[in-house]
DNA sequence: CGACGCTTTGACAAACTTCAATCCCCGTGG
DNA sequence: CCACGGGGATTGAAGTTTGTCAAAGCGTCG
């Protein structure tokens, strides 16, 4: 069910190759012909777009264990860069979506897909929102992701984290200072941040 | 490539009836099992959510031809709700996926999960800019969808719109009035929008 | 120590929402 | 045929949220 799980078979059937990004470095480019499949193996990713008035969007974070790099179109919708210094998997499948559309699939690249509407489907249901609840469902996600008993390690700047939520870091920032003057969380360090009241963190994005 | 396309295969392997919807009827409800997929044969559909505090969100629109009920899970994620008087295929196939995730995935049920992807991201993207981006996003969506050249009939209200693009009705009618006021748009009678400048709203959403 | 990058804070401007009133379209009944 | 009523759409004024710009704080690394 987590994608984790998903790495294990994928790769035995083709070949696969670990390369190291240091971070900010880009795995691949929006419009680049997609093929291919990446794990996270150390570090995190972003994948994300620029647009023309220079404003950028994260469509996603893909955190240590998660793979990414599946498209719905022969190209990629997004870039993808290293959020930090990470190590990447690069899984050369045969059985990757593109080169084989018309011949069935395996249900490993199924669920996969599946994850990946999931995702943005919650991603939309977030940025529906009012700022302090995008603040805090961000956390949420952060943390089931983790898998994490109220402790959070943010791989990525603030920055980042604007952009994921289309908001501005000032905004982003002022949020977590509401929360933390709340006694939501505490914020030990910027990146650090604890979930004190679970609850009142769900109930914001219930 | 377009969802009407995938329907002309899908009922073959399966059986299928029609039914009638008449405005605002339930469909289905988020939560109930899913496994059947649907086709709009004339009308409209939206596939929405509720919050406790009252707060609509509808994930989709669905016109004539189009394909909704496909999920990445088990259990349906959004209502989906007549937007007008419709007719819905209701098609039962042994091919559709939870019954057969692990076996394979004929091709067109494989375009359609891509399409709603594709879907679910664009929304994500709309949602993360301005009102005044977001309902010329939405135009353009809209006429994209007929194929029409300039003109679009739109069968859903001013708050389906509001709650596709997270914003209120007021905020929907006034970024209306302004395009309109603009040049950018006409507006002959409410639910009809005539594109004057499609470059200008392309620039809006760009 | 000092410089640089990232984060936080403050003051103000702009965008969006809220609440209330009005308008408009359309169907219904007199 | 026209008056009436109701739901949706628009508009206005005021309030709240979020963005912008500028400055200060904090941590890290040379």
């Amino acid at each position: 069910l987590s994608a984790g799980s998903l790495a294990l078979a994928i790769p035995n059937s083709g070949t696969s190759v670990a390369l190291g990004f240091c971070r900010n470095a880009e795995i691949y480019r929006e419009g680049e012909p997609a093929g291919q499949l990446y794990k996270v193996i150390s570090g995190a990713v972003r994948t994300c777009r620029v647009l023309i008035d220079g404003r950028r969007q994260i469509g996603s974070f893909y955190l240590q264990g998660e793979i990414f790099g599946l498209e719905a179109e022969k190209e990629h919708s997004f870039s993808a860069e290293a959020v930090v210094d990470s190590e990447v998997l690069i899984i050369k499948s045969p059985t990757v979506p593109c080169e084989r559309w018309r011949t069935g699939m395996p249900s490993q690249v199924w669920a996969l897909m599946g994850h990946e509407l999931k995702r943005a489907q919650d991603h939309a249901r977030l940025l529906a929102m009012t700022a302090r609840e995008r603040v805090a469902g961000f956390l949420l996600e952060m943390a089931e992701r983790i898998q994490s008993s109220g402790e959070v390690e943010l791989p990525m700047s603030r920055q980042d984290i604007a952009d994921y939520l289309g908001l501005t870091v000032e905004t982003v920032s002022r949020m977590l200072t509401q929360l933390k003057n709340r006694a939501v969380i505490a914020v030990p360090t910027s990146k650090r941040i604890v979930l004190r009241k679970r609850a009142a963190l769900n109930r914001l994005v219930a």
